[in-house]
This record gives structure tokens, sequence and C-alpha cells, in this order.
DNA sequence: GCCGTTTTCGGCCCGACTGTTTTCAGTCG
């Protein structure tokens, strides 16, 4: 699958024009074809050999032309011709905060900067304020970007960026003059990795409640402060931007700064179309034959076109309604077809905190976990829920305390005796067995049959082929009492790539065999993902909320597996968790009566 | 370069903040 390498390509070329000064709408459309080619999940080869290229929304006959040559003959002659203009070291410098193609192509044209390396020197040497519409601030700003750039990734977990945002907001909230506030960008529609942190609020005077912000002890530094809109860096360099808005305005602002950009687009495309115009500040109805007024207004806040009436804007659910659409969650708001879906008043209800009942996959003392059974289930059983499934390690992984069978039994006796004695919560004695390297699972048949859940997980063997990853996770799902595979893409954000696997594959076998799949919701994995979860769910595959926790804190992250079932658009029945002890065990007993 | 309830040409999302300037260009989201 190349769509990766196709998705750089456009995106290299559209920043290589953008440098080149070509027209902004020609380097967007580059962009938007990227955009949409990076959201495919099937193969762009399979486009190609169809000829179905320009069904692909933003692909059009020259984009269509260049993506085939680039396929069929690894190579683009426009693309070789563009970088003969500039050096492929101006690409690096655009990843520079607050360097765009213009500042690029000065410094290109003036001190013949074409390496971040160069560009540092320059700055140090402070070669940079000497140009045109360059001062020292902006030699400041140039070498602290320099090291963002350096440090890399830059984005951090969800739950890290939760972690850092909630106390902001209590305090925030603390100010009398503040009455809503809300998260609002990627963390509001919980994306696996977040790059900053955006929340917005209302107030009646903002000065007071912008000062609280940079004030805030765990401030590093303040990089803007003004009357709508602060930002600062954390000391954990992570940045939190401050939007003050007026309540008018408050649901059209949540809706601009929450996104994404696509979805955004796509929305202001509607309201076009509509008669409408959309920004932060509201829905405005265009008034007639009005809508021509030049966008270059001169003089500060003078250039308000004529004519406009807002129809909607202090509410996210008042500005949809009014574009005629049915209020779309934020972790659906993807430009994935979610706009269509709400015209057609076919927004699904989405699974919420409140459905969940119960936990798949805890571990316990008895491998490498640090609570007891009975403290797992206590807690557990204060957050609510109603039985969890305590999945240990299996025989082969050592390292972490994996179970002997004798001591499976063991642990099916405690699980027994726990059970008896509570009412109100039942815990399922569970195990993560090893998939082993040729596909065969660490425990035989006899032991797996006297476990309440068995969920099957790869953790060895991650450089194997597609086909053999593919074969050991559809071997696996073909034993009969398999229930779950955990955490079936097996990536680490930030530091481990997924396996390789025939994801189709994968969905085919577990539709055909029953099997359910774990959204694990440990925060470094986040794992099966949201498109594929929603793929999985188009199949009919049911899924399980599993946190892996091995801490009792670590059971809270049931929220993160949450996030990630409502961007695949799951709902309640798609998901094994809601589901009371009862029920479960039926289910659980499914794939054994009907696939043997 | 793409696209069509503005349909084969003429649009294409839009406003805030910074840092520089002396009225605004560039960048960002």
């Amino acid at each position: 699958m190349k769509n990766k390498e196709v998705v750089k390509l456009l995106q290299e070329i559209g920043q290589l024009l953008e440098l080149k000064g070509e027209n902004p709408f020609r380097v967007r459309s580059y962009e938007k074809a990227a955009q949409n080619i990076a959201a495919l999940t099937e193969p762009i080869e399979k486009f190609v050999s169809n000829d179905k290229l320009k069904t692909i929304p933003g692909v059009g006959e020259g984009i269509a032309k260049k993506i085939k040559e680039y396929l069929e003959t690894g190579k683009l002659k426009y693309f070789d011709e563009l970088k003969k203009v500039f050096p492929e070291g101006l690409l690096e410098i655009l990843s520079v905060p607050g360097i765009g193609p213009k500042t690029a192509k000065t410094l290109y044209d003036e001190l013949k900067i074409k390496s971040l390396a160069q560009l540092e020197k320059a700055a140090k040497e402070h070669r940079l304020s000497k140009l045109h519409r360059l001062g020292e601030k902006t030699e400041e700003n140039i070498l602290r970007g320099i090291q963002m750039v350096r440090k890399g990734g830059e984005r951090i977990l969800l739950s890290s960026a939760l972690f850092l945002a909630k106390p902001i907001i209590k305090e925030l909230e603390k100010c009398p003059d503040v009455k809503d506030i809300n998260l609002a960008g990627s963390i509001r529609r919980k994306k696996e990795t977040i790059k900053d942190i955006d929340i917005l609020c209302t107030a009646k005077k903002s000065d007071v409640v912008m000062d609280k912000f940079v004030n805030l002890p765990q401030v590093k530094e303040i990089l803007a402060q003004g009357e709508t809109k602060s930002s600062i860096i954390l000391d954990e360099d992570i940045q939190v931007d401050l939007r003050v808005i007026k309540p008018e305005s408050y649901g059209a602002a949540l809706m601009y700064f929450t996104g994404s950009k696509d979805h955004n687009i796509a929305l202001r495309e509607l309201a076009r179309k509509k008669g409408y115009k959309i920004n932060e500040y509201g829905l405005f109805k265009l008034g007639k034959r009005s809508g021509r007024v030049s966008p270059r207004g001169k003089g500060a806040g003078s250039a308000k076109p004529v004519r406009e009436t807002r129809v909607a804007g202090g509410s996210e659910e008042g500005v949809y309604k009014k574009l005629g659409l049915q209020y779309i969650p934020p972790e659906i708001r993807e430009a994935s077809g979610e706009i269509e879906m709400a015209s057609r008043n076919k927004i699904p209800r989405l699974i919420a905190q409140s459905d969940i009942k119960g936990d798949l996959h805890v571990h316990s003392r008895y491998s490498d976990g640090a609570g007891k059974l009975t403290e797992i289930a206590e807690k557990e059983k204060s957050m609510g829920l109603e039985w969890v499934g305590i999945c240990d390690h299996s025989q082969s992984l050592r390292v972490a305390g994996g179970l002997r069978p004798n001591v499976v039994y063991e642990k099916i006796e405690e699980i027994k005796k726990i059970n008896k004695k509570n009412k109100n919560f039942k815990v399922l004695c569970g195990m993560e067995v090893d998939i082993l390297s040729d596909g065969s699972l660490d425990y035989d048949d006899e032991l797996l049959s006297q476990l309440d859940l068995v969920i099957a997980a790869i953790h060895t063997g991650f450089k194997q082929s597609e086909e053999q990853l593919t074969e050991r996770i559809i071997s696996a799902m073909e034993n009969k009492y398999v229930h779950m595979i955990a955490h079936p893409q097996g990536r680490l954000l930030g530091k481990r790539e997924p396996y390789a696997l025939n994801m189709e594959k994968v969905l085919k076998t577990a539709q055909k065999t029953q099997t359910f799949l774990e959204i694990n919701a440990y925060p470094e994995r986040l794992d099966l993902y949201d498109i594929y979860c929603r793929k999985a769910k188009e199949r009919g595959i049911l899924m399980g909320i599993g946190t892996d926790a091995h801490t009792l804190n670590q059971t809270e992250n049931l929220c993160l597996g949450v996030a990630v079932a409502r961007r695949g658009w799951l709902e309640r029945r798609d998901v094994l968790n809601t589901i009371s002890y009862n029920e479960l065990i039926k289910t659980l007993g499914r794939k054994k009566r009907n696939v043997c």
C-alpha cells in the first residue's frame, strides 16, 4: 500500500509550489488531494488499476495523471523538475513554526539558506534581522522554532494532554466572569495524539481570565496575549491556547476551533451553498446579492460586510440545525461522511461512558499487574461497573510473569470463591494468551476451555512478514475457544509502528469466526484504531474495550477506549462492555456453539 | 488544480496575532 508515499509526494509538491509563489489555490488542490488520499482505507494502487483515481475527491485530471505516473514508474518528472528549482532542505525550513513559504524564499534568495543548520547559524549571527520585515524578535522565535523541530514528534498522548488540560480548566473556572468553558481542537475530538491544547471560554471581560491564564504556575513561556487569544507553553513543552468568546458566538467558535479543519471546510461549503456564511462568530444569512463585497476591507474593524444577519452561533446545536444538520459529536468531525449522514438524520447515538458495565482486560498480581483480584474487583466496582475480565499473561511471556497451567487452575478456583461472595459484581477468569511465532496458542484447548474469557495476542516476532503475522492472527481466531484478539495491530504510539497485517483478511476472519476485536485502551496503544473500528462495525464484528490495566488507577483509562469507540462510530450494541454479566457469558459462549 | 443548486469559467474559508512597519504582510489554525 503506497498511500503514505503518494500523500507525501503531493504534500511536497504543494510546498514547492508555494515556495515558487504559485497560485495558492493550486497549492491548496495538492494539499486537499493529499488529505483525501490519507483518509482512504484502501490501497491507492487499487484506484489506479480500476481507473478510479478521479473518484477520489480533490483528484482530477492533472493529479490523477501524476499519481499514475509515480505508481507505475516510481518517479514523477514534474516533481523532479520542481526540486531542481528549490533544494530539498527548504522543505525542512518550512517546518519551523513561524516560517512560511514567503520567509523561506526570502531566506534562500537573500542569504542562500537551504538547511536547518544554516538557518540556525544565520540566526545566531543575527544575519536574519538585517532582512526586510524580519527583526530581532523573529530571530529569537526562529531559534526557538528550530529547537521545537529538532525535538521531533512533539505530539503527546491523548491521556497526557487530558492530564495537563484538566487542572487548567479547573483553575480558569474559578474566575467569576467565566461562564462556559470547554476544550476544543483535537483533544476534544479525542485524537490519539495531541499537538497543542485548545481551550475556549466565555467571559464578560477577557483581560481578567487572560491574566490568570498567562500567570498559571505551570507556564514556562508566554507566546501571545491578546484580547481574544492567548498562548502559553507549559513546563512540559506543550502549547496551550485560550480563546475568550462572546456568549452569542460560543457555539460557532467551539465548532470552528474543534475542527477538524476538513470538517469545517466542508461545513463552510455547505453553508455557502445554502446562502449562509459561517465563521467563528456565528452563522450569518447573506442579504440578497450583497455577498459580493470585496474581502479586502481597509482599516481596522471597518470591513464589516453589508446586510448580514446572524441566525445562529450561541450553541453548536443551533448552528448545525440551521444548516439542516443533526448534531455531530466532536469525535466524528473528521470529514469522513458525517455531514452527509447528519443531513439524512443518520448520525448514530454513539456509545457513552455511562453505557459501560465492565472492563475486559486487566492484569492482576498473578502475572505482571499490581493489584490483587479482590482489589481490582473493588476498584472496578467503585467506578460503577458490574464485572471485570482479569486476563493475565500466559506461560511463554516469562518477562511478564506468564502463568504456568497449574497456576491458571489456582486462579480459576480463587475467582470462583470471589464470585460466590459477591452478588453485585462478577469477575471473569480470563487469560491473555500468546499467539506463538508459528501461530499456535500458548495453552492447550483443554485449559482454554476452562476459562471464562480468552483473549489472544501477539507479543513476539513483530518483524515477521505480513503473510506470517496475518496468518498467526487468523489461526488464533479459528480456535473455537479464543473470544477476542487483544491489541490487534500491536502499535505503541511514538515507539513502535503497527505490525504488518492484512487488515481486510483479519476483519473477514473475525466476521466469519465470530471473534471479537479489542479496543485496547492503554494510552500508548489505543488499538484497534478508529477507522478499523468503523470497518469492523460495518461487518457486524463486536468490539470489546480492555484497559490492559497493570495498576488499579489504569482501570480509569476505560474512557480512552470509549473515545476510540466513539471515533469509530460505535454504538452501544457494537461493544461488549455494555452488556450485563449474564448476557456477556451467553455471548462468550456463542462462538463455541455456532462455529463448531 | 479542482469543481459544478455560480456547471466548462471563475471561483476557491476566513479572521486574529505578531512583528514589522508607518499601514500591513506573513503565518497560523
